[in-house]
DNA sequence: AGAATGCATGTAACGGGTTACACAAAACGT
DNA sequence: ACGTTTTGTGTAACCCGTTACATGCATTCT
């Protein structure tokens, strides 16, 4: 590997003059720096990142943290960060928590030993106190995690509230909702939109509820048992597009027809959704966008701004395909 | 940040008796060893990772390269690489190159200045000197980039003819073929598997086989039209199971069922292909297996070791559901 | 007893890019 | 003509963990 000293060797100037020649600062001759620049390409010299890194304690690298990337919802945000840093210049760490508050502090280590500049986390389970242990720039991606943190997310509530009118519109009459897990704020947000919903029409039912768990098959289990004991359920909001799935299943099972019979809407917005038959309506995230405007917040942050505003909130979109398409509302 | 300096300070030795309990190296007296524990513990110090890159020329990071990691095939695959290397102490950078090798080149020379000490590279277009101009250790997933570069992947071709063969087993007389990019080698092993048993059993016919670029969209539409123009198709092996799911809605929009009047195969097992209705046969890859057993070798090269063999070939196994579900043949 | 070996610890150089500081020469001001 | 800035370049310290080498003492061997 080339390094400064040999380009300042060959090129008979001291290493500073090279250094400035490479980041563009401090006094120059132009004679001088085209004859550096020339050494430069010719010895095809690039700076090690490393030596850099360990002078300035930064490292031109940050973390994402996902519960897992296998989950369907999570390659876009990736990919959205993953995008928008290498443009900048930074590279993007992926690191896989499975929720687990052990793994997430192992991965925070990791990335304060090497100088990690920031992070963008995606998380229910990270406690304040480990964030401002590791003093570190940080921002929240599709959940909360703490009120000083910046935070890029839907609004579950309204969301789940426009799903949930939605069936009403196309002429549902008894709405059950496949929720997910407890502990996940982002479930109970869309419960809570739901819930409100059927309220305000006086049809909300303790036992229209039912828990999917974010996962497909349990979903089509509690659906098929749901659908088993109410037959006049004709509308299902499920909590995720993942679940919306399993109810089409448990749905199928019984020979039940969607949308004729009963009509299923998701959340997310994820590709799959409309790869399905019939293709399903959803919520629609603005996933890439978020997870790129969260990485230039994230930006912000480690150039020293302090964040302007700490909540970001998107609004998901309707997209009505196959299994809501019943009698459209012509007056609205 | 805690350094070693102070460390030694504290406890009352050098840096090196500090480095050596760190390390567990050298010589070092118990009680001193102790001391230097109960220091380290007691300021909470972690090394940095950075000090240490710089002067051993080695990160403990890997980079994985995929085209893109929103394409369903490529999260397990990563997981599986970030699974195996955490474990090891080691992080991984990931890199979406979507088949530019423009791009690749650039993510190979940020490693490069970064000491990264290997990469896993899921590619077509990376070319031989590429790889020999970064001397770096290398290991190839799911598709082959040299002759001695370590790869792992499955057998695409032995997979196609089992796929094929299948859908002759089940009856299918006239069957068609949708294949992926002609760019892309495993598309065309697929689709020579493919075409050896139409051979064989001599039903090979060039229009039966139609372009869907691993797409989707594109690949129902192809197949819409195949379907108009020779009704009398009666089985479908596409050549992922993104295109087979496309051939599924190709069928459902000209009313055909699936399996009844039209048996459908994809390829690779994504976890999508158990989500649809009907349930899609498809030959599976071990993609989470073949991943950690890369990184495995990976790290093998990475610790100096030669590469005892550098084909490591897979064999995909018949997921047979319900879109193939049609006569079993029982004598067999 | 003297040499050789093992044990324990410390000092300082090293890796490679950055920059504070020093110094010198040129340009500018009065 | 002399003082002040601006320009241009070099030297060396710095970031922090690692390790070659040196040193000193305690055993062990012959």
């Amino acid at each position: 590997m080339t390094t400064i000293r040999d380009v300042a060797k060959d090129a008979n100037v001291s290493v500073a003059t090279v250094s400035r020649v490479m980041n563009d600062n401090g006094y120059v001759n132009p004679e001088t720096r085209e004859k550096v620049k020339e050494t430069i390409a010719r010895l095809n010299y690039q700076p090690n990142s490393v030596a850099r890194s360990l002078y300035k304690k930064e490292s031109k690298t940050i973390g994402i943290m996902v519960p897992d990337i296998m989950n369907p919802y999570f390659p876009e945000l990736v990919r959205g960060v993953e995008d928008y840093l290498i443009e900048k210049g930074f590279t993007t760490i992926l690191c896989n928590t499975d929720e687990d508050p052990e793994k997430e502090r192992l991965y925070l280590d990791v990335m304060k030993q090497r100088y990690v500049d920031g992070a963008i986390i995606v998380s229910n389970t990270l406690k304040r106190d480990l964030i401002d242990e590791y003093d570190m720039p940080i921002v929240a991606l599709d959940r909360s995690i703490h009120e000083n943190v910046p935070t890029f997310m839907v609004d579950n509530t309204v969301g789940a509230e426009q799903a949930t009118q939605h069936l009403i519109d196309i002429g549902c009459k008894r709405i059950a909702h496949v929720r997910g897990p407890e502990h996940v704020e982002n479930a109970t947000a869309r419960y809570e939109g739901y819930y409100k919903i059927m309220q305000q029409t006086n049809g909300f039912q303790e036992h229209c509820v039912v828990q999917g768990d974010f996962d497909q098959k349990q979903s089509a289990k509690a659906v098929k048992q749901l659908l088993q004991e109410q037959p006049e359920i004709d509308g299902i909001f499920a909590g995720n597009d993942i679940m919306a799935l399993g109810a089409l299943k448990g749905a199928e099972s019984l020979g039940i027809k969607v949308p004729q019979e009963l009509a299923i809407i998701g959340f997310d917005g994820i590709d799959l959704s409309s790869m399905t038959i019939p293709e399903l309506s959803t919520m629609s995230q603005p996933i890439y966008e978020m997870s790129t405007q969260a990485a230039d917040a994230l930006m912000s942050l480690i150039s020293g701004q302090t964040a302007d505003e700490t909540e970001h909130i998107y609004q998901p979109t309707l997209e009505w395909r196959q299994s809501t398409d019943r009698i459209r509302k012509e007056d609205n």
